[in-house]
DNA sequence: TCAGTATACGACCGATTCTGTCGGCATTTC
DNA sequence: GAAATGCCGACAGAATCGGTCGTATACTGA
């Protein structure tokens, strides 16, 4: 539970390879999939999405692929789970939907969709570019902090 | 994905209203269920694993049944999920578990898990007693402000 | 113009996980 | 001892997820 799927996993490992490598014009689904041994196929499936949703800019023929649409620091790890695996909700049954089919009003809906709106800001806020940050120098001099705020 | 299981869903609720209901002795499994349709025999095994994990106090026997074993505010939604659905992984590959199966030690995880921290930071601020709490007067002088840091 | 490389997209299936049920047993009260 | 209740393991149906296949389309370069 409250587990990325393995395609966001992908797509997330995907845009942070595609954001390492500024200098190539574009990277194939096969160049990003072998770099990290995912099903090309699949991965492919993923890039495709992230296309569509306007993440990513995709080039067929010969020497094609993708590329980012975007500069790393503008695309956020909550697009691109959005755009694999659909809205982001932590409850089954958010008012979003049809309400609750649980019998009365079940309450305990509204806090946590709070919780929610806090979980989806911090990924809000985490971009490709941070992922690829991920060498901290010992003396973390590099770490940012940021504040969220939940409000119950 | 990122979503929480119906059990926890219904472990939160039932011990909500526990918690709204502090002058009973002990509500059975079969009384919560009925009070919000859940299927009986599935809020039983989780009421059981909330008592294993010392969420709540169980009592067999006619008239018997549950309550919680600490005040409402001492129970956190995180005790509570954990309880119901073990440790608590956004990612599948943590390094908690064995090392990623993907090959090249797939960098993205060591963000990832701050965000995880972050998350369940933000689940282990709230507790069944701010579940209760769900009404909330217009002028929303009730509300609480919480403060979540996510190092990046 | 043709061959090769690449994306685009839908259908499908196997595996895993989740939800819910059943049956049997233990414990407490009346 | 009977009724009510918790305790526990096994299991079946359903849903979701992961991954594959086949085919169509688009672009490039010789």
């Amino acid at each position: 539970m409250l587990k990325l799927t393995k395609k966001a996993d992908y797509g997330l490992m995907a845009l942070k390879y595609l954001a390492e490598h500024p200098e190539t014009p574009a990277l194939s689904a096969k160049d990003v999939a072998d770099a990290y041994g995912i099903p090309a196929q699949l991965l492919a499936k993923i890039l495709q999405l992230l296309t569509r949703n306007g993440l990513l800019r995709s080039h067929a023929g010969m020497n094609g692929g993708y590329e980012l649409a975007r500069d790393a620091r503008e695309i956020s790890a909550y697009e691109v789970i959005h755009a694999i695996d659909g809205p982001f909700f932590i409850t089954s049954c958010t008012k979003g939907d049809k309400n609750c089919d649980l019998t009365p009003s079940c309450t305990i809906k509204e806090p946590l969709a709070r919780v929610n709106d806090t979980i989806a800001g911090v990924l809000k806020s985490i971009s490709i570019q941070d992922l690829t940050e991920h060498e901290q120098p010992a003396g973390r001099a590099a770490e940012a902090n940021r504040l969220v705020t939940l409000t119950l």
